[in-house]
RNA sequence: GGGUAGGUGGUCGAGUGGUUAAUGGCACCAGACUGUAAAUCUGGCCGCGAGAGCGUACGUUGGUUCGAAUCCAACCCUGCCCA
């Protein structure tokens, strides 16, 4: 006999394009709750310019992955993965369906490919260190040369410039010992623990700018500025999250490095981008059913049910 | 009205006679992505063409030249200064 694995439903879609209502919505047809996927909303006090839904938003479908964490502590992918799996567990176990949804490609895939992360311990210390070498001239190209001998494979897909992946392989090596491709093949090991249906939902491009556009307009009305000047007073650093989208630029703001005229406008141009890649990432994936945000929501939660049975 | 600086590809801005379809930045498009991911990085970017290539381009119209975005003339427009 076959054990079927439980089913997980998994809708992406770039910021504003409607993820949230359609959730709710699909959430309360299908005695649903639902796991976020998205590394801003995590944050306590990140409420607006991460597009929290709120309670009344919400009705009454409960909502796992949101508020788990302090802006000022480390967050990461592992740790997302573990937590949300447990969410899911939790879900399944009172007979409900859960519904995974956000933006965050790289946290929907630790899911969805059922990404094993291995303890890595984060040494500050040697970050620091690899950051200095790399501020020096020619210092990253030697990072990269020391990657490159440790790890060739790896480095085939990084560019010399990518500091950040650069670093990761070294760090890896220094914490583990073991090498990033080993630690990778490690980790899709154990296989995929749901039955993953994943939808994403894609819109005409000029009309999601637009509705971009306007959110940013709408998160200023609502306070953002204030939000982040209390997150400024209430903590004292930020390791990841201050890399949200219109936090950095408030403070910025803040700090008189842009007028408010400029910071409006480069939390969109920054959003849109952001979409952009969003939808780049979404693509990826060859197995999703996607979703056209503009058509009606009842539509999609027909195309989504079809698409689960 | 006089003087002066200028008008370059979606935009900003280099280029001052020929390897210039025109450096660069930005926007835009496409892509990559396994522990910072709302981050980080890569490629493309006048039109047509798979390509060789062809066509059209540096305010306008003429001119000089083998050859002009680059020189000359007139005109149009913009900024600044003086009246």
């Amino acid at each position: 006999m076959i054990i079927l694995k439980p089913k997980v439903i998994v809708i992406v879609g770039p910021t504003a394009s409607g993820k949230t209502a359609l959730s709710i919505e699909l959430a309360k047809k299908i005695n649903g709750e639902i796991v976020s996927c998205d590394s801003m909303q995590i944050y306590k006090d990140m409420d607006i310019g991460s597009a929290k839904p709120s309670i009344e938003e919400m009705q009454g479908i409960k909502h796992y992955m949101i508020d788990i964490v302090s802006p000022d502590e480390r967050f990461s992918v592992a740790e997302y993965k573990k937590q949300a799996e447990m969410a899911i567990e939790e879900i399944l176990q009172k007979q409900k369906v859960p519904i995974v949804i956000g933006g965050t490609g790289l946290y929907a895939d630790s899911l969805i490919y059922g990404i094993e992360y291995k303890e890595v311990e984060f040494d500050a210390e040697y970050r620091n260190e690899l950051e200095n070498i790399a501020k020096e001239p020619n210092g990253l190209e030697g990072l990269y040369n020391k990657a490159k001998k440790l790890d060739s494979v790896a480095m085939e897909k990084i560019s010399p410039n990518d500091k950040k992946r650069i670093l990761r392989v070294l760090e890896i090596y220094h914490s583990t010992g073991k090498t990033k491709t080993e630690m990778e093949a490690e980790s899709r090991k154990n296989g995929v623990k749901y039955d993953y249906r994943v939808f994403a939902i894609d819109m005409d491009r000029e009309v999601l700018y637009e509705r971009i556009n306007k959110r940013v307009d709408l998160m200023l009305e609502m306070g953002l500025v204030e939000e982040v000047e209390n997150l400024l007073k209430k903590y004292k650093e930020f390791p990841t999250a201050m890399q949200g989208l219109g936090y950095k630029e408030v403070v910025q703001y803040l700090n008189g490095e842009l007028t408010k005229e400029e910071m409006i406008e480069k939390i969109k141009q920054e959003t849109r981008r952001y979409a952009k890649r969003q939808l780049t990432w979404f693509r990826k994936n060859k197995q999703t059913i996607w979703l056209d945000g503009l058509s009606d929501m009842q539509n999609n939660v027909s195309i989504i049910l079809g698409g689960i049975n």
